[in-house]
RNA sequence: GGGCGGGUAGCUCAGCUGGCUAGAGCAUUCGCUUUACACGCGAAGGGUCCCGGGUUCGAAUCCCGGCCUGCCCACCA
């Protein structure tokens, strides 16, 4: 494990010793040596290689599954190796280094699984563009193996980078099990779960409109591409109609015609024959593509149109017009004011183009109509572009016609050919501006074109897919597609945090779509698919249902290889697991294949025997060396050159990185693991997706006997989520609200924080900012010193490491001269109030820091420690017991059980300093205290492997908090009129307590201490004296000065009356209205009556002393 | 278009299963070289809780409407 110092990472070497590391190590008995300042640069790599040494991050699976401890775990979502780690990652993995590290003390066996993404796309985008700049070449200037060790060295620059950003800020991942998306282990699970995926039918190659990025030459996800508005026109294009006679020619329709059928309108033509009917467009290049017009059925003008066909200006092809209620009804027969509000009404003319191969939408319509468009005789899809977006014939478009003219031409120029060619024909109606939006590709900016294309599909719309994936959600966070009165099923195994969340991830499946994963990229996981094609007929068709030349045998003879010529057959359990190939085919010629690829809800279902004419032969196979080998060097088979979407490696990463498919310890030890954290817009990409493939992949009792090599897929049961709990946390902005990003300038390095500030001191701010909400704003600043982007924000967390340091820094200086550690301290122990208190806060601070971090409020976390060690500790506990802590056995135990309680509870989010801290903590031996277990250290005397604390309920003490809370407020109101005055503050002055009121011996003491007075006298002040109000009586303070400030006294009695007045009149105000005191809780009312009472009585005696100042 | 947030002190944020004089940190002002800490200590000033209605004895908090702002998803002839 590599040092934080080291910039190269290195997982398998042995960490150097250091001194500091040895346990034995003589430890500094006191504090007093220590510098006044916490530099976190003097520590953090030294107690890092303590860490490392003791191996206190690896988990051991065999404890978990003896039953010796109880798993926790957490998955790191792997980092894009395609830069360096910003402040969103600072704080998502803080997050988790909290949750792990707490979870460690807790005394779970505990695993933080870390690794890297190969971040397909993205990744290659990246060198792309690098290798550009620095060579000057494209891809396609190298081979495809030597690009990939382009890439691969830049990935391997970067994931040392990410290891040694994540290392320094502090993160307790198990170092020594780093994976990568595409590492060995991970791709095994990839070509595993592709196959049986495929083998069950779930995975299909068909052709679909994809996002097409014409520069690029590749298939784009939605959440890869950016929307612009653009500034374009609508385009109303006539497609005259025509009637189909019996001889298959065809004839112009006239107006008259139509006006027969009752076609309303139809006579505002006089003389513009042939009759027509207008698209409106935006793109009318697309024309080319066109099969059919379609009308809303609700359209007046529908029925007169039956029967008739548009013909293709140009091109000449003859298209049927279908009637679809998708089309939007123009303004003027638009049924009601919903339609009429349709922006789309106003622009439309009730006639649609439809382009199947080029928008998704018509598409669709294709499908529903397919039929139809055949019976006219062409084919539903017809392709009219070239893969670099240029007009062309060569892709699936063969009745040119006339239309040859535009071949090779540009998206662009086509536009404006088709539009010069339609205005020449007359057939041009008319233009109109038109803003809208339109897709653009994120890495090439090109704008999209939805292109069909050949892709690999996963069916995520099968219910054992999405289906399973909502299932899995506790019930209370389950809301739809409860049918009826029923409640929507449910396994109660997966919750988010914050529960919202959960409607985005149920509605994402609700209207999930097939997942298109294969991409035309070099980086990635190749698809595990040879094809190759084949004619089959009378002759081989018998030979191939025996099994034929692609029967493959191993060396004893046993077959590898069979035959599942029908994907989701069942196989009995035995063949299943000795398949190591599967193959489907698809029809060459048959474009209904493409586009009806299979019954809802089934397989595509080929009968071998009925197999006649060209087929693609795809064969998948599983992790089979000695089958690939055999369809490349034998058969003439051919590997699909595509890879897969950089999320199907991501969706496995709770199985791969665990050993799946082996049932190795770590699965079944760890899986279901215990927490994910992430950011909101990855609930869609990603954590939908290892639900899917988790529940899918393993076997429904998994949880209970965590054996994964029983896995079964043909169940409908389906196997654990990966995570019970998906913690969703806020996203980092800056000061402006915009997002943290190299092009803005507003990123910040958190390496760079961790310089300036410290690894503790960012973890602390960051978690400080985590609330419930969606968005954190953290203000950037430009170091001027430096040149760096920092934030003010993180001087908090800087200044709460230094305070804990002073705070150890001065306890262990009263502790490390202390002899006598005395007897154990028990509830009978005479102990002060401070001490008492103390005792009672780090009870009440325990539970509410577990509460925080069981809840995922981490920002209550860090307030809890705040005001726990800062306001309590600091500020009253360690004031109040400065006189008597170098004496008091019994308090030196609380004493040094308070600071010991807080560096435990403070640790998991600042785990240097605490670290530190505890070198000499632990050195230091006091009493014992009934009922605080600490827990002792476990491996070399590091607190991060030591036990979290626990103190007992008894401690929780409600009077010596109530006392507490009075000394409090009378000292707080001491010191104010001491400021009020100018009284210096080493000044003794002489607290004279309201008349028949009784200070107690321990209250007193606070008083003295806390306050600086040196006596407490029952009797009237001898000189000059101030009078001051505290709860509702009058208490006097002498000695201030030699001569009393009457200005600055009358400036303050004069605020107070006047704030008691503000009170009074509230407080009479809600006592008149009638309806309160009947109304309200009597209880209520009484302390508002009294409440007056008391306001009334301070403004009374501030009015008399103010008159008495006057004189 | 659907969904989800946010709008509270100059700034960043708590509080919002209704009821303490609406809080914290930073910033500001005043006073402190108090022997743990000036990355500190003590004190102070600072708020139409976005706007308008409603429910209620009582609203920052609940309901309705509006304005501003951010995000996610879908769609775009």
């Amino acid at each position: 494990m590599a040092a934080p110092t080291s910039s190269k990472h290195d997982n398998t070497a042995p960490a150097a010793a250091s001194a500091a590391a040895d346990p034995s190590a003589p430890t500094p008995s006191a504090g007093t040596d220590l510098p006044k300042q916490y530099r976190p640069a003097e520590h953090e790599a030294r107690i890092w290689d303590r860490w490392s040494a003791a191996k206190a991050f690896h988990a051991d699976p065999a404890r978990v599954l003896s039953g010796e401890a109880r798993p926790y775990c957490i998955l790191i979502p792997p980092p894009n190796v395609t830069a360096r780690l910003h402040l969103g990652h600072a704080l998502n993995n803080s997050l988790q280094d909290i949750l792990t590290r707490a979870h460690r003390m807790m005394g779970f066996e505990t695993l933080w699984m870390p690794g890297t993404d190969h971040a397909g796309i993205a990744t290659q985008a990246v060198v792309e563009r690098r290798v550009m700049q620095e060579e000057g070449k494209r891809r396609t200037d190298f081979q495809r193996d030597e690009f990939i060790a382009k890439i691969q060295a830049f990935k391997d620059d970067y994931e040392a980078q990410i290891i040694d950003q994540l290392q320094k800020i502090g993160c307790s991942c198990d170092w020594e099990r780093v994976r990568f998306t595409m590492d060995e282990q991970c791709a095994r699970a990839v070509r595993e779960a592709f196959f049986r995926l495929f083998k069950d039918g779930l995975i299909y190659r068909g052709k679909r409109l994809v996002n097409w990025d014409p520069v690029l030459q590749t298939a784009v996800a939605d959440d890869e591409c950016y929307e612009a508005e653009i500034d374009g026109s609508f385009y109303y294009l006539r497609y005259p109609l025509v009637r189909k006679n019996a001889a298959g020619s065809h004839a112009p329709v006239t107006w008259n015609e139509l006006a027969t059928a009752g076609y309303p309108g139809a006579d505002q033509h006089p003389g513009e024959e042939p009759a027509w009917v207008t698209v409106a467009t935006t793109r009318p290049e697309t024309y080319l593509g066109d099969v059919a017009v379609a009308i809303n059925p609700h359209d007046p003008r529908a029925k007169s149109l039956r029967g008739l066909f548009a013909e293709l200006p140009l091109v000449g092809r003859v298209i049927p017009i279908i009637e679809d209620s998708y089309v939007v009804l123009p303004e003027a027969y638009a049924r009601t004011d919903e339609e009429r509000a349709d922006p789309k009404a106003g622009m439309a003319t009730g006639y649609l183009k439809v382009t199947p191969a080029h928008d998704p939408n018509d598409y669709e319509i294709g499908r529903r109509h397919a039929q139809t468009i055949e019976a006219a005789g062409h084919p539903v899809l017809v392709n009219i572009f070239a893969p670099d977006a240029t007009v062309s014939e060569k892709h699936g478009w063969e009745d040119v016609g006339d239309a040859s003219l535009f071949i090779g031409m540009s998206r662009e120029d086509a536009r404006k050919k088709v539009v010069a060619e339609f205005k020449a024909l007359g057939l041009l109606e008319g233009t109109k501006p038109h803003k809208h939006s339109v897709k653009h590709s994120d890495r090439s900016k090109a704008v999209i074109e939805p292109y069909l294309s050949d892709q690999w599909y996963v069916r995520v719309t099968d219910e054992r897919m999405a289906g399973q994936a909502n299932r899995a959600l506790v019930s209370d966070q389950r809301t739809s597609a409860g049918s009826g009165s029923q409640s929507a099923p449910t396994d109660n195994r997966l919750q988010f945090h914050p529960a919202r969340y959960a409607k985005t991830y149920e509605q994402w499946h609700d209207g999930i779509r097939d997942w298109c994963i294969s991409r035309q990229l070099w980086w990635g996981h190749r698809i595990p698919v040879w094809t190759k094609t084949i004619t089959i007929d009378a002759t081989n068709r018998q030979q191939l249902v025996n099994g034929g030349d692609l029967d493959f045998l191993d060396a004893s003879g046993a077959s590898l290889f069979a035959w599942s010529w029908c994907p989701g057959e069942t196989e009995t359990e035995e063949s299943a697991n000795r398949l190591v190939g599967v193959a489907v085919f698809r029809h060459v010629a048959s474009g209904r294949t493409f586009i009806g690829d299979a019954t809802p809800g089934g397989p595509p279902w080929y009968g071998l025997p009925e197999l006649d004419g060209e087929y693609e032969v795809a064969v998948c196979v599983n992790n089979a060396p000695s089958l690939v080998e055999y369809l490349e060097e034998e058969s003439g088979f051919t590997q699909d050159p595509d890879v897969l979407d950089t999320w199907f490696s991501s969706a496995l990463w709770p199985l791969s990185t665990l050993g799946w498919p082996e049932s190795t310890p770590l699965l079944r030890a760890f899986n279901p693991t215990s927490t994910l954290c992430t950011a909101r817009e990855i609930i869609t990409l990603w954590v939908s997706r290892m639900v899917m493939f988790n529940r899918y992949f393993l076997p429904a009792n998994f949880e209970q006997t965590g054996d994964a090599a029983n896995a079964s897929t043909s169940t409908t049961d389906a196997g654990p989520p990966p995570f019970r709990d998906v913690f969703v946390h806020a996203v980092i902005q800056d000061g402006e609200g915009r997002k943290m990003s190299k092009s803005l300038g507003n990123g910040v390095d958190p390496l760079d924080i961790v310089e300036s500030h410290g690894a503790d001191a960012l973890r602390y701010t960051l978690c400080n900012m985590t609330t419930q909400t969606q968005d954190v704003r953290m203000p950037v600043e430009r170091d001027p010193a430096t040149g760096k982007n920092t934030s003010p924000k993180f001087d908090m967390g800087r200044n709460f490491g230094n305070k804990l340091w002073n705070a150890a820094r001065f306890a262990l200086a009263i502790l490390g001269s202390a002899s006598n550690p005395g007897s154990a301290v028990t509830r009978e122990t005479n102990l002060s109030l401070a001490d008492r208190w103390m005792l009672s806060r780090l009870a009440g601070g325990v539970q509410q820091a577990e509460a925080a971090l069981r809840e995922y409020n981490f920002a209550n976390y860090a307030q809890t420690l705040y005001d726990l060690l800062w306001r309590d500790f600091c500020d009253w506990y360690l004031e109040a017991v400065k006189p008597t802590a170098r004496t008091d056995a019994a308090q030196q135990a609380v004493l040094a059980h308070a600071l010991e309680t807080i560096l435990r509870l403070i640790h998991p989010v600042m785990p240097y300093v605490t670290e530190a801290i505890f070198e000499r903590v632990r050195a230091i031996e006091t009493a014992p205290i009934d009922g605080i277990t600490l827990g002792r250290p476990t491996k070399d005397g590091l607190l991060t492997t030591a036990g979290w604390p626990k103190v007992a309920a008894a401690w929780h003490n409600p009077e010596a908090e109530a006392a507490f809370d009075r000394a409090r407020a009378l000292i707080t109101a001491i010191r104010e009129v001491r400021a009020q005055h100018n009284v210096p503050p080493k000044r003794m002055v002489t607290y004279h307590p309201a008349a028949g009121l009784s200070v107690t011996d321990a209250e007193a003491a606070l008083i003295r201490t806390l306050a600086n007075v040196d006596t407490i006298s029952n009797s009237a002040p001898a000189g000059p004296s101030v009078t001051f109000t505290y709860n509702a009586a009058e208490h006097r303070l002498s000695n201030l000065a030699d001569a009393v400030d009457a200005s600055a006294e009358r400036a303050r009695l004069e605020k107070l009356i006047a704030d008691r007045n503000k009170q009074i009149k509230t407080l009479e105000g809600r006592l008149a209205n009638p309806g309160y005191a009947q109304k309200a809780p009597p209880a209520m009312v009484e302390e508002t009556r009294t409440q007056l009472q008391q306001a009334i009585q301070e403004r009374d005696a501030a009015n008399e002393q103010l008159a008495g100042l006057g004189a």
